[in-house]
DNA sequence: TGTAAGCGAGGACATTTATCACCGTTTTTA
DNA sequence: TAAAAACGGTGATAAATGTCCTCGCTTACA
């Protein structure tokens, strides 16, 4: 699991030795079976994730059972709860594991510790937080102003990859319409093609 | 202009008196008049912007007329379009005058040159950008799970004082429903009540 | 200061999307 | 490997939302 990561930020962000070694001994490796949760909703969330394989959902689940899918996360990706993570506040979602997945852990101190004295670190989650920031837009442009059709086109366009991996149900969830919807947009695209 | 943003980078950040001169020896102040424009769609967005008086908004105009607006930018708060500022491409959107304002400019190399050269600077700007993730992934969440009365509450709870100054089209356009359908929650509400 | 534009409301109707119920197949798991 | 759960689809119907229109009233501005 390291040794991904390893490879990984050697090539993101100019990293010495000493400084992946740093980062390796802060860090706490996982193992996640199918449907395995890394935080429950009311849980603070105590570590910022790096998925170095299979496929992690961040969603929130109401009373009655529906499901707002906040992200998706592959290998080779991060993700936690910030607002959590940075406030150890309950948080209101869920990440769970849609594959069995390998992940590395750091908790919030660590990783304090880690990018004050790693400057290549910090500019690396400089430039991830920038492309965080540009994606999330995206989806507000997207959620406000697109049909459901407009945006599952644009979930195929982005997310080919992921929609390979999970059912239509949660693509849906990702989207905001129901499954059903989600099913006839699909249907209607078959017939027209 | 200027002494409205001093007033406020001295309370949030730690910055000493040649700093602020600093910020002051790159800044450039203007003048807008009600519905005049920062930005056009198409073309790059090459400040970051402060307000210091009145309101501005962010928003994306299609072929049909019909509007989406990314966000709303009243007093003391920054705007701009990130991807088109740092990259310098065309920016999807228009920024403009709600109201009579004043505004502080920087452009991408001063700021740059001041982020690199005022450390509490760059510690301001990771706390803002922190807080608007947090903003960004709540819309998100509303956005992909919430009726079009439920967007709107959300709305009035989070923006009462931006609510009573912009005409109610478009809050609409903000929260991705129709001016009409607006109306009918609100009327809806009234008579509940 | 008068005229045009903007604004908020609301009715009638169309469209989109959600809800509910059910089915056959595949996948998971005990 | 058999039972259970998950999955994708679809029809009937309901609900939410959009579209098009008209109408007073207010506001902006030339």
């Amino acid at each position: 699991m390291f040794p991904e990561f390893k490879d990984y930020i050697q090539r993101q962000a100019n990293l010495s030795d000493d400084e992946i070694e740093l980062m390796r001994s802060r860090a706490v490796e996982k193992t996640l079976r199918r449907k395995e949760f890394l935080v429950h909703q009311g849980d603070v969330c105590r570590y910022k994730i790096f998925i170095t394989r299979g496929l992690l959902r961040t969603y929130h689940a109401r009373e009655d059972g529906s499901e707002r899918i906040m992200q998706f996360s592959p290998e080779i990706s991060w993700t936690t709860d910030p607002e959590s993570f940075e406030y150890s506040t309950p948080s209101n979602f869920n990440i769970a594991a849609l594959e069995p997945s390998e992940v590395v852990l750091w908790t919030k101190s660590d990783l304090r510790y880690l990018i004050d004295n790693i400057p290549g670190l910090k500019t690396y989650f400089d430039k991830l937080i920038s492309r965080s920031g540009h994606i999330f837009r995206q989806r507000i442009f997207t959620a406000i102003g697109a049909s459901a059709e407009e945006k599952y086109e644009e979930f195929v366009k982005n997310y080919s990859h992921i929609l390979t991996r999970v059912p239509l149900h949660m693509v849906a969830s990702y989207l905001g319409v129901t499954r059903e919807t989600l099913s006839r947009i699909r249907h209607a695209q078959v017939i027209r093609k």
